[in-house]
DNA sequence: CCTTTTATTTGTAATTTACAAGTGTTTGTT
DNA sequence: AACAAACACTTGTAAATTACAAATAAAAGG
């Protein structure tokens, strides 16, 4: 069997690599860490602090900071949870809609033009596995939890 | 069709969360790009500075105090290239061999659990996908350019 | 030679990180 | 109701990480 943990290596490199350049938008400019908050809060509904940190596998303390980077830029807002004034609501301000919708769109394309130069059967072959993949790294026992 | 960048999200973090948490040996503690770099090292055959800088997408200065870091460490050692005196060869110490091949062992070993979740057609399917996904990235013209 | 290019390093300063300790809020116990 | 414990989050502080600009040192080109 081939070298397996360098397929992988490869490849999460390049994601990595693509994040980190795909992230300055109309002025903005926007770390690979606060788009991957920003894609948290743009997909779940009013997430708390702690829900967004412990999905992204960071510590709470260095997330706090970065929130209040987010809010300083007038890209995220904070409201506290009326019924427990403890947790605090993460939203998007329209502008960080926008950041994180473009975030996502230009993600996206990028994935089109990776996907164009495959097949049709390729392309689902592709998507099946990686479901599949993350289905299986949720049920492993040695480290990183679900967290979704 | 569905989100697919959602789960190539999902799938990136997993494996970025799983690096984090996988980088203390003998008394050494590794940060997730110092793995990288030493993982770089390990699979070439005396690289240079700008070489491995370049594959990890890192600033040759960031880069060059990293590598000051790993050689402190006694994981790495810097030799001149003869031929050429500007250039900096990077090698493993005894040390920095012992570190990469026990992440690259751990790192298999979670690898092996995550596919131990598949049947073998499914685990085929997958290695095949990542390579195809590799090869089409590589194609790409957005941005990261093949780098290997 | 002498200028230019190339590989790497340092000056400096901002950003990011995380441990420990703190604040404010809720829950549980009596 | 009162108080301790638990909880969600924030700050103090200090170290690690990052990157631009400028410096060094070696090789290549004219």
């Amino acid at each position: 069997m081939e070298n397996v943990r360098e397929l992988f290596q490869t490849m999460t490199r390049r994601f990595g690599l693509l994040n980190k350049n795909c992230c300055q938008i109309g002025g903005k400019e926007v770390s690979l860490v606060q788009s991957h908050i920003l894609y948290e809060i743009f997909r779940n509904d009013k997430p708390s602090m702690q829900q967004v940190a412990e999905t992204l596998g960071m510590d709470i303390t260095t997330f706090s900071r970065q929130i209040q980077t987010l809010v300083k830029m007038e890209l995220v807002v904070k409201t506290p949870l009326p019924e427990d004034r403890r947790v605090t609501q993460l939203s998007l301000t329209t502008q960080g809609n926008y950041v994180a919708a473009k975030i996502d769109a230009d993600m996206n394309q990028y994935l089109d033009e990776v996907f164009s130069n495959m097949s049709e059967f390729e392309r689902e072959m592709v998507i099946k596995s990686i479901k599949l993949l993350n289905e299986a790294m949720s049920k492993s026992t040695v480290c990183c939890k679900p967290l979704i």
